[in-house]
DNA sequence: TAGATTGTTAATCGATTAACAATC
DNA sequence: TAGATTGTTAATCGATTAACAATC
């Protein structure tokens, strides 16, 4: 049982379902409803009813027979599992386009995320305030994780710079990269590197979509 | 083999690994290389080496027995797979923070993705410019959509006009829609929808980072 | 009770991994 | 030829789907 070092936990594409779940949950919550049941979230959310039931009971819900789920708790179920029960301090590294949409994204705050600094190599950009997060320069990274005692981070440099923004993180004691660089870094086992890539998802438009216009001819 | 409508095309999860490995393969390019084999780029990568064949295989790029590949050729041949070596005009929905850096995010041009215009509800946003791409009231969107003969379309407004934003795009001839709005949208079968979660990857950073703690104790 | 829904087990399907023959 | 690598087939694994018993 030893699987390239990690660690088993559960069904993967089930995790990446979850905030979905939760963004539908906290609207009909919102909305004052106070039931739902595994067949009606299937139902918003487009995915078999079956796939919805293991994805809740993934995160330890319960719900009651004959009737369904409580929104609250599973909200609050949800929450815990995904660790968004209590808010990340986490560090921003390139303060780009990508950088700063990231920063002044609203939505990370109800997700366990806080960005509470991002840094820059570029001293134009030093100093600055965006998004009401301050800017500092590279060599603040160490000191500032250490004062703050923060685990996460986020890497939105270009690509041929990640892997030295990933080496200072590394050393600053983060434990958590998010990376948005289409490369693959090179970190001790101890850090958990998850790479982002919004092109992905137009890959899988494009490709999809031409299947789609091949069958309707 | 009805397949709920829709089209098989190849596995899916390689349709998404292949962005990143044209990303690295233009890096090799531009460094001057012209040969890679798919251990290479399996190490490049992080992926394992049978998974990179797979998905080269898929693309119908041919690679030479005891040798490698090509770069250039396979980068021709991955960028034709995913249709990017053409490019697509596209319209987005709502400049908001994540809007606007999606238009302001050069890489989609290399991706065969190119925002002619861009579409808000806001009056105060429609007549700016915004990282050179103007931004139309949304009763622009039906008339500019056919003038233009645009295909693809990009929604970043939030959760709660989403669908209303399909509604219009799907009116105005739109058949590939990128969402990322958490909501399922309602639209005809000739209509190809990509939703987009950031905060699918922020769960499973956060989870797998949780599972990795929980090994080293 | 009757109807609805959870929770779980078994069957299927697709992607990944392993292995190796063919080829330059 | 010897070494390296592609291309493909078979085995494994994990996620999805189907089915249904248990329960309110």
């Amino acid at each position: 049982m030893v699987n390239k070092g990690s660690v088993r936990i559960g069904n993967l594409p089930g995790i990446r379902r979850l905030p979905f779940y939760l963004n539908i949950l906290r609207r009909l919550q919102g909305d004052g409803k106070n039931i739902i049941s595994a067949v009606s979230l299937a139902e918003e959310t487009g995915h078999p009813t079956p796939v919805v039931k293991k994805d809740i009971e993934m995160t330890g819900a319960a719900g009651k027979t004959g009737v369904g789920y409580d929104i609250d708790s599973l909200i609050a179920d949800i929450e815990a599992f995904l660790g968004w029960n209590q808010i990340h301090d986490a560090i921003l590294v390139g303060v780009g386009n990508l950088g700063s949409a990231l920063l002044g994204y609203g939505g990370f705050k109800s997700h366990g995320l806080q960005f509470i600094a991002a840094f820059d190599a570029d001293d134009d950009k030093v100093g600055k305030v965006t998004h009401g997060v301050e800017v500092l320069p590279l060599s603040k990274i160490k000191p500032f994780a250490a004062r703050r005692n923060v685990r996460t981070a986020v890497i939105t440099v270009p690509a041929d710079s990640a892997q030295q923004a990933a080496d200072l993180l590394v050393a600053a004691g983060i434990t958590r990269i998010w990376n948005f660089a289409p490369v693959m870094l090179t970190v001790p086992e101890t850090v958990m590197v998850q790479r982002e890539d919004l092109s992905a998802g137009l890959a899988e438009l494009l490709v999809r979509g031409r299947a789609n216009e091949n069958v309707e001819k």
